[in-house]
DNA sequence: CCCCAGGGCCATA
DNA sequence: TATGGCCATGGG
């Protein structure tokens, strides 16, 4: 699936990607702004603003949208032509642009309770966090507290061991590397609102990505997502929450349920009108008609909660 | 002051 | 194998 590489247009600084059917930049975007302080990207009016790092070099990106394009301008860096090509593959990943969504939206129509969403959320796709290590650290951070308290916890973190570009005034910040957060003491951490147990979490996480031990490239190259599954599972910290979190928004996997989830299972119970936590075996039953496409589902459960 | 947040580890039986 | 305590803190 990922494979195909979209249609591009480099002009100079700026690219352009044909939007696929079923897509809505306003859908995606109104994910990107559900009114939490995230650090690692920045909305303005009609576009959105990230800094990426490739091999080294900094460049920041804005990212808007035209009648039949997703329209990315490079704000900062000098780019060589493949550079650009990388900053369209990972527009491309981050908006999961490859996907055909028509199959999943015919499963949604073959049931009355979710139906609507085909209408209501058309064009939603799964926004991705394409740094396998960001999004692991982000889980941790993430862990049964609340959403703003966890954008707090990683703000504190990105703005001080992580770096920036300046533009027009404003700093834009990168996630530290796994090598700096490897080196640091759990008080160091704490300092940060971390937990213990969280703050011990981190750092191995980061020590296992500083020696190869864990990566990205690694994980692609596996047969299937239960393989995945399983290495992410030796590592502490992680359960099949973070498991699953990880490689539906990481490395696209379209067959991942984020068990236990609180979002997912309140959606859920109020779907099927109970008064209490849907079992693991509702949960099963009630994605088995989606197979191949249960982080969509997911995602799409999620986005039925507000 | 209570409960619970986009969980997971660990001690106990 | 199963169950319950614990963690950090803010918001409802």
């Amino acid at each position: 699936m990922n494979e195909v590489v979209r249609k591009i247009n480099i002009d100079n600084r700026t690219i352009r990607l044909t939007k696929p059917d079923n897509y809505s930049f306003a859908e995606c975007n109104k994910f990107l702004d559900r009114g939490y302080d995230d650090c690692l990207y920045t909305l303005e009016e009609n576009r959105v603003l990230k800094p990426l790092k490739f091999h080294g070099k900094k460049t920041l990106i804005s990212v808007s949208d035209d009648a039949d394009n997703l329209v990315v301008e490079v704000l900062l860096g000098d780019l060589r032509r493949d550079e650009l090509k990388k900053v369209g593959r990972f527009v491309s990943l981050w908006f999961d642009l490859e996907r055909n969504l028509k199959p999943f939206y015919q499963l949604l129509n073959q049931d009355e309770r979710l139906s609507y969403m085909v209408e209501r959320y058309h064009g939603l796709r799964l926004m991705g966090i394409p740094d396998l290590f960001e999004a692991m650290c982000w889980c941790v951070i993430g862990q049964q507290i609340n959403l703003s308290f966890a954008h707090s916890v990683k703000r504190q973190l990105v703005e001080k061991y992580g770096s920036y570009l300046k533009y027009e005034g404003q700093r834009h910040y990168l996630f530290p590397k796994p090598e700096i957060l490897a080196g640091l003491s759990v008080e160091a951490l704490r300092e940060l609102q971390f937990s213990r147990r969280k703050a011990e979490y981190t750092i191995g996480i980061a020590r296992q990505f500083a020696e190869g031990m864990l990566s990205k490239s690694a994980l692609v190259e596996m047969e299937n997502t239960e393989q995945m599954l399983s290495t992410l599972l030796d590592v502490r910290g992680v359960g099949p929450w973070t498991a699953n979190y990880v490689l539906m928004k990481s490395l696209q996997r379209p067959d991942c349920i984020t068990y236990g989830d609180t979002g997912l299972q309140s959606s859920l119970s109020a779907l099927l009108g109970l008064d209490r936590k849907p079992t693991s075996e509702e949960v099963e039953s009630f994605f088995d008609p989606f197979s191949g496409w249960e982080s969509y589902l997911n995602i799409y459960l999620w986005r039925s909660l507000h």
